[in-house]
DNA sequence: ACATGGGCGTGAG
DNA sequence: CAGACCTCACGCCCATGT
């Protein structure tokens, strides 16, 4: 179902809404396909669970950036299916080329010679509070909060309350939703009790999170002259006699698959798919993308609305686009899909790579209590990730800082230091620096992330366990010492494998679209910034005076600094936390005025078609810079050197701005059209010029 | 050409 | 009583510096 277009118009435009809103939780792995039949997603009303979703949320700011982000990915799509388009044969067949030659190169690194077996248990979380309050059994429960869950139990999941979601959209949906907090010790007694199980079938199993593992089965098999049917039922058994809990295992020849697998009689069930090519490659040929890690939700998207592909068998067929599109590794890790390759090796550990910690809180609009606050919780945060890295004996010499706007937009800063640090002051410190460079912002989260770690720091590897939606929960401290409880509660033994998740793990960067080999005509970055509502873009600013905006937002800055230290003092501050957005408002509407001539009907693109309606402000213009870019671009490789039109001019102050508002990021966007020069560096030299 | 730094998007639970 | 939509890790891209 397809509805790219309609999607943001008014909802008399469009009767369901609600059809095209996809949250990971309406749209997850395991409710994203037909067959109904497992997963606890029986007999969910699906239409009526995203109308409750939709209805819930419509309106809130989180909404509204879903929306942006939507809108982005559409753009996104819309301009890799013009690159196709644009495809000569003669490309086509060149990468038809590469994509068999590639294909063949796959398929001679298949290893069939071993087994592995992925095991998941059940809805953890909530089978362990159920054990310990048997009261639970049968009713629809949640472990979470208001504001998330982490996990349903299948009485819950039957109304279509899944992990991920707000809780208070879970009650609407149930409300007979019992809520239980988390309690992680629990959880890693019990995942304790699970891998002493695991063990036994593989010492070496890999630990993929409190409630999953791999383990290569090869030998337990061999040993004892049994199948790994055999043994997936011995070993859910004896997990359901030492835990008292139940599970799910999926066995196939590579790790990829067995997730896969596992995922298919869940709960309590499982499924072997035999080391053979003919059952991978007829296993494969009609599996859904989606149900392979590491393809979510926008990569599905992508390569359904791009390319057509829904099952991994058609990213054979389209091989030739994949080679073409996307840079090398993407590629190979989609035909590695289609052949139903994984990694059948058992990986010798693998570090962390960064280790962070983050808080989300409620925005306050007042000023001097926003900044007290934001001072207590960017120390309790340099406190968890300093008491996190010394558990791990790991020091670091980048911080980066990560915040949240009222209106969802993310921002991230980073500086590299001289010397490692650990220490919470060290970070705080620093953190402290990279925050009041932001300060007039209106806040909901911030977090804290330290990279580059001193090498030779050859110590256990990371816990993977770490990576779970829970630890949040408890968010504060508390959760966090727990969580490195585990570490240490944790098997020792299995800590040192550190379990990749991504299998093949093969970077599957989406927003890449870069093609390889020789530079063709194909290749050409460009999407539309519409991601960030605060900055640049909307501001096609169409007046000289407003170069002179430009100039205030340092000068604010500045303001904020001074606000900064006389917090307790009034504020008339409160304005501006939302500078950025102010002027863009009263952009959007002048621009909006010059944008008009290219909207048919105020709604299609008179030069492509493209369909946005009007309140698409933000994205509109963009849309319009693109062709402006297009048409710069034409004129500039035709060296026609003529006077800027008034628009032009709008179109570099707004680049101007841009730049100098660290906004560069997605000026890509026009780049790389075809053969011609990059778009910034035309900027670039124009404005030498003038 | 290559390394490094910074920013962002994606996926997973 | 209303409001409440997360946390963590990774890898890609661009820009900049050498």
């Amino acid at each position: 179902m397809e509805r790219s277009d309609g999607e943001c118009a008014s909802s008399s435009e469009n009767p369901r809404p609600w059809q095209s809103y996809h949250t990971v939780y309406t749209n997850a792995k395991a409710v994203a396909n037909e067959t109904p039949r497992f997963e606890g997603m029986d007999g969910v009303d699906k239409e009526k669970v995203q109308k409750v979703v939709y209805e819930m949320s419509k309106g809130s700011k989180y909404f509204e950036n879903e929306e942006r982000k939507e809108a982005f990915i559409r753009q996104k799509i819309e301009h890799m299916r013009a690159r196709c388009a644009k495809l000569t044969s003669l490309v086509i067949s060149h990468y038809q080329k590469v994509a068999d030659k590639r294909i063949l190169e796959l398929e001679a690194t298949r290893d069939l010679s071993r087994s592995w077996l992925h095991v998941d248990m059940d809805a953890f979380y909530a089978a362990v509070e159920t054990l310990s309050n048997p009261s639970l059994k049968g009713k629809p429960m949640a472990v979470g909060t208001m504001s998330m869950i982490c996990t349903a139990n299948y009485e819950a999941r039957r109304f279509g309350v899944r992990a991920a979601m707000p809780g208070f959209i879970a009650r609407k949906l149930c409300p007979e939703l019992i809520f239980v907090p988390t309690n992680f010790t629990k959880y890693t007694y019990y995942s304790d009790l699970t891998r002493k199980v695991f063990c036994k079938y593989d010492p070496n199993f890999m630990a993929a999170s409190l409630d999953e593992a791999y383990l290569d089965i090869t030998e337990v098999c061999r040993e004892r002259g049994i199948s790994g049917i055999e043994i997936a039922e011995e070993l859910r058994t004896s997990v359901y006699e030492e835990a008292g809990l139940t599970c799910s295992a999926g066995v196939a020849p590579n790790r990829l698959l067995a997730k896969v697998c596992s995922d298919i009689n869940k709960p309590n069930g499982q499924f072997v798919l035999p080391n053979d090519r003919m059952a991978v490659m007829t296993f494969i040929s009609s599996l859904p993308i989606r149900k392979i890690g590491g393809i979510g939700k926008v990569t599905e998207h992508i390569l359904r609305d791009v390319f057509g592909i829904n099952t991994c068998e058609e990213m054979l067929q389209k091989g030739s686009l994949l080679c073409a599109v996307f840079s090398h590794s993407t590629a190979d890790f989609f035909l590695s899909v289609g052949l139903g390759l994984g990694s059948t090796n058992t990986p010798q550990a693998r570090f962390r790579k960064s280790i962070s910690s983050e808080r989300t809180f409620s925005v306050t609009e007042d000023k001097a209590l926003l900044y007290r606050k934001l001072d207590h919780i960017a120390a309790e945060i340099a406190e968890m990730l300093s008491a996190d890295m010394q558990k791990e004996g790991l020091r670091g010499r980048t911080l980066t800082l990560k915040l949240k706007t009222a209106s969802f937009e993310v921002r991230t800063r980073a500086v590299t230091l001289q010397k490692y640090i650990s220490s919470s002051e060290d970070i705080l410190k620093h953190a402290s620096v990279l925050l009041k460079a932001e300060l007039p912002v209106s806040l909901r989260l911030i977090g804290l992330r330290v990279t580059q770690f001193n090498e030779d720091k050859v110590r256990a590897p990371s816990d993977p366990t770490q990576k779970t939606l829970t630890n949040f929960m408890t968010s504060g401290h508390a959760s966090k010492k727990i969580v490195g409880d585990q570490n240490s509660l944790g098997s020792d033994i299995n800590d040192d494998c550190l379990i990749d998740d991504k299998e093949t793990s093969v970077s599957l960067d989406v927003s890449e679209t870069n093609n390889y080999e020789f530079g063709d005509p194909v290749c050409d970055n460009s999407l539309p910034d519409l991601n960030d509502e605060n900055c640049s873009f909307s501001n096609k600013i169409s007046e000289v005076e407003k170069i002179h905006e430009n100039e205030v937002s340092p000068l604010l800055e500045g303001n904020s600094l001074v606000l900064r230290q006389e917090e307790g003092s009034c504020c008339d501050g409160v304005e501006e936390v939302d500078k950025d957005t102010t002027p863009d408002n009263k952009v959007g509407t002048s621009s909006n005025q010059k944008d008009q001539f290219i909207w048919l009907d105020d709604y299609k693109c008179s030069l492509c078609g493209t369909e946005m309606p009007p309140s698409f402000i933000e994205e509109r213009q963009e849309h319009s810079d693109f062709h402006l870019a297009e048409r710069l671009q034409k004129e500039e490789s035709g060296s026609d050197l003529r006077i800027l039109t008034h628009m032009e001019r709008c179109v570099r102050t707004q680049r101007d701005h841009s730049a100098s508002h660290r906004k560069r990021k997605k000026q890509k966007l026009f780049e790389k059209e075809g053969t011609h020069i990059p778009i910034d560096m035309f900027f670039a030299k124009r404005n030498r010029n003038f």
